[in-house]
RNA sequence: GGAGAGAUGGCCGAGUAGGUCGAAGGCGUUCGCCUGCUAAGCGAAUGUAUGUCCUAAAAGAUGUACCGAGGGUUCGAAUCCCUCUCUCUCCGCCA
């Protein structure tokens, strides 16, 4: 949520920046909405006040036929009160539901631009790598050698659904550990295991509700949600909190798997493990203090680089345009890696500032000492890495010509003496 | 799932014949004094949200709300009533 101060003192200001996402956002209406709502909480609170002066007053009156006549003038104005707080309410839960859908302002560091095709490749990493022969796709190789089962997936849950067997199994736990343990050992972060189902709450702390709830499962029965990424439940165990500067920056990594429900059209991306309904992922979050966001975030963007980086697999990192952004940040950065079967980039990461949206959402502060009033966190989070897709760039990248996996050298404290998969 | 107890400010903990309670007291914290330094002692300050006035802004002044959440009774509720949530103890069940 960004502050509804900006739209009271900067309306025209707010509505340039909302151009710069090519979306249309009602600020005329806020702004109005806003203006009606202070003026009757003013009157509101005004005819508080003369009742509660006239309630102390009754206290101490001794004359009965006085008392009476202002217990009758009090029922009056209360009254009038609940007429007021009425339509107030109306115009708040009216007013709320409109700035839960405004997105977030971009960084003015963010290039305008219309879609994901206006997205800046800023730098590539390690040489693709050159192969004696055609590569094959991770998804002939694993059906091939029987390390995926793409019918039995179908069968038991559904379509976009498959099962990793032996050695690609094997693989996947390997990674999330090295990923873990490289973030934990070298990049300093504090590992936690979170639940994979939480409440509503969380889910509109974060951004995902009210906007985005078709992308979600839900248990009805109780309530709760699937986790669609690990950001969800790791941001907002902050929530409601006023953490002390000494604690900052928190810089988490979480495993969790994730489940989306990914309405796509039949038929695109269906090949392989690259898109399904449940992936795990290793996500890293920082609740860091907002004048160090900027700063956090290319560390973050380096911290998940760097994974890639040690399996030596050649990755490009995309400057993500103000029509492209997500909801919920004011500047992104993509990681896609090379993926020579398929030929194709693949996104692996996602790393985002979000500034003070989602701690306003989700009511995180932390105070700059003792005596300092509480202030908005800044929050960030990006993949550290999504593993469907980290599994394709290895099992492609690392390709033998008889279609084994040569187990990469950062992987092979997990595999002991294997060397291949 | 069954039975009982409870939920007050950063923490502990008063406060039920409803009124002057945003809330005693203690601890902690911050600032000042004192002291060779530290401790002790003394003094002061110390919640959140939101509105209005003032200001370039901050500061400041002032209003309102908040004693788990929501609703009700009343002129008036932390205090009474109802619903819900959570925590603790005991029993049952279970990986």
């Amino acid at each position: 949520m960004i502050d509804i101060k900006l739209i009271r003192e900067q309306k025209e200001y707010v509505k340039k920046e909302m151009e710069k996402l090519f979306v249309s956002v009602p600020i005329d209406e806020i702004f109005e909405l806003d203006e009606a709502k202070r003026k009757l909480l003013f009157d509101s609170e005004n005819l508080r006040n003369i009742r509660k002066t006239l309630s102390k007053e009754i206290a101490s009156e001794k004359n009965a036929e006085t008392v009476s006549a202002k217990k009758e003038e009090v029922k009056r104005i209360n009254e009038l009160i609940k007429v007021q707080e009425d339509e107030l309410g109306e115009l708040e839960e009216r007013l709320n539901s409109l700035m839960l859908n405004v997105p977030n302002i971009p960084d003015p560091e963010v290039p305008v631009g219309k879609d994901d095709s206006e997205n800046i490749p800023i730098a590539y990493f390690n040489e693709k790598k050159k192969f004696e022969f055609e590569p094959k796709t991770h998804y002939d190789i694993g059906e091939k050698r029987d390390l995926i089962d793409f019918e039995r997936g179908v069968k038991i849950s559904g379509t976009r659904f498959y099962v990793l067997k032996k050695g690609f199994a094997k693989l996947q736990r390997a990674l999330i550990g090295f990923m873990l343990d490289t973030h934990v050992n070298y990049h300093e972060y504090e590992e936690v295991y979170p639940p994979f189902m939480v409440n509503e709450e969380c889910l509109t702390g974060t951004g995902q509700l009210p906007k985005f709830s078709e992308n979600l499962y839900k248990d009805d029965d109780s309530g709760m949600w699937f986790v669609p990424t690990a950001e969800v439940p790791v941001t907002n165990m902050y929530r409601n909190e006023i953490l002390p500067m000494n604690k900052l920056p928190i810089k988490h990594a979480a495993y969790t798997a994730c489940f989306r429900k990914e309405q796509l059209s039949a038929g695109k991306d269906t090949k392989g493990i690259k898109r399904g309904h449940q992936f795990d992922k290793v996500e890293l979050v920082k609740i860091v203090a907002p004048e160090t966001a900027k700063e956090e975030l290319s560390s973050l963007i380096a911290d998940a680089q760097d994974i890639l980086n040690r399996l030596d697999l050649p990755h490009r990192l995309i400057r993500i345009c103000t029509g492209d952004l997500s909801f919920t940040a004011s500047e992104k950065f993509d990681i896609e890696v090379y993926a020579p079967g398929i030929n194709e980039w693949l996104e692996v990461s996602s790393c985002s500032n979000f500034g003070t949206f989602q701690a306003r959402r989700a009511n995180i502060k932390f105070k700059r000492d003792n005596n300092s009033k509480a202030e908005f966190v800044s929050t960030l989070n990006g993949s550290g890495l999504a593993l469907p897709r980290v599994m394709i760039a290895v099992i492609e990248n690392y390709q033998t010509k008889d279609g084994f996996i040569k187990v990469p050298g950062a992987l092979k404290p997990y595999f002991g003496m294997e060397e291949f998969i």
